[in-house]
DNA sequence: GTATGACAGGGGAAAAATCCCCTTTTTTTA
DNA sequence: TAAAAAAAGGGGATTTTTCCCCTGTCATAC
């Protein structure tokens, strides 16, 4: 049987092997049409390179971004340099903002969640296909915020005075309140003060949690 | 149809629907002679409790390691002591030796790498359903290493055990050791004990610097 | 000028963490 | 299977942390 339009030829980048055999099926399952056809897959950036080398070119690419040697960041950069025409859909477990963004701003047609339904995923792949766009979820929050200049509401770590930071870097250390204030030539007083208002403002609870707290916003280095 | 033997329960833990509904469709594809049945998903340890309260039970599980809240390694810990006869078959993309062995230690029947062949993940099935070990490559080699006792210079942190792991999980909370031990199951004072051998065998003085190394470590995330 | 708020400091008590030394139970191993 | 080694638990004391309420100082805005 031919069809009046030529298959979608699609291909896929992913590091894992077990993950690009099911999605091909899953692909396949909701293809009821026959217009998608698997043209070849590839574990990273480089295998991708190497057969694009020549034709037949995908309309169509599913791309991981975490992937040994060459990632998907450089992979979409350099086909958008190089084969600007074809279409990526991001498919990744990355849930990071700042990936995320990134990715957007290198022009991906779509961004798919690895935990999305696979409806959705046929969804997408449809939209694409159509010269449209899809984010799942978590994207288009991201997008929103940023189009918006969401400047974020300051996060409370943003405005920390000196002494605070200071104390900060010494409540991961194993010195005792008492030592600190001795350090920092301040009354163990002050130092409670300046813990009780961290504590507060940054809604944690004990030191520990603090600590961590500490670490997990980059206010100190480990 | 009906055949003589009864099908055998399969049950996936993976966080990520997309993988898991492809692993369903390569799991049937390989099975020509209709012997296995998915019994149910979980996204992580915490939905495989949740379907594991009252039968049917699965016969195999298909584990993965990383997910949130409650990882493979826990959810491994807690099948073996409440469901010892169950046959968890790991399939990660983890390579890091030191979390294959701890599996491998934690009685796992088999390790799939999550860019094997398809085939070879049938042929896993297959041989853990007839009560067989399947390591992947890479697991057979650090298994083997490990037999010919390459010891190599063992960081502390790699010799914890389960239920301190779990009890570090809890250290970086706001919880007290008090709340610990309660959710944990166990007298207040084993969790002082837990405490005190940590902070030796860590060389830590306090429940932040313990938390500090914790992290630093990769022994929890955050 | 005075109000307001941020910063430094204090008293005192309750809660939590830390330590030291010891017993029982369970598991491993020789 | 007896001995040894972990793991679990306990008593009790000391130190540290956490909390609440309160005082003075200084600057800046009104």
């Amino acid at each position: 049987m031919k069809s009046a339009t030529p298959k979608l030829n699609i291909a896929l980048v992913d590091d894992h092997n077990l993950f690009r055999k099911g999605l091909i099926k899953l692909i396949n399952l909701g293809d009821t049409q026959n217009k998608y056809n698997i043209l070849f897959e590839a574990e990273n950036g480089g295998g991708l390179k190497e057969k694009m080398k020549e034709p037949p070119f995908p309309d169509i690419i599913l791309m991981d971004i975490e992937m040994p040697d060459i990632d998907g960041f450089e992979a979409v950069d350099w086909l958008q340099r190089t084969h600007p025409s074809i279409k990526i859909l991001v498919v990744s477990m990355v849930e990071s903002e700042d990936k995320i963004l990134r990715m957007l701003r290198l022009g991906v047609k779509g961004y798919l969640s690895k935990d999305i339904e696979v409806e959705d995923m046929h969804q997408a792949l449809e939209t694409v296909a159509n010269n449209g766009f899809y984010y799942s979820d978590i994207a288009t929050e991201v997008l929103n915020q940023n189009l918006n200049g969401v400047v974020k509401p300051s996060h409370p770590s943003a405005n920390l005075s000196e002494n605070e930071r200071e104390f900060l870097k010494l409540v991961i250390t194993d010195m005792t309140y008492y030592q600190i204030a001795d350090k920092m030539n301040l009354s163990p007083k002050t130092i409670d003060g300046y813990r009780e208002a961290l504590f507060q403002r940054l809604k944690v609870k004990n030191r520990t949690t603090l600590a961590v707290y500490a670490i997990k916003h980059g206010i100190v280095r480990l």
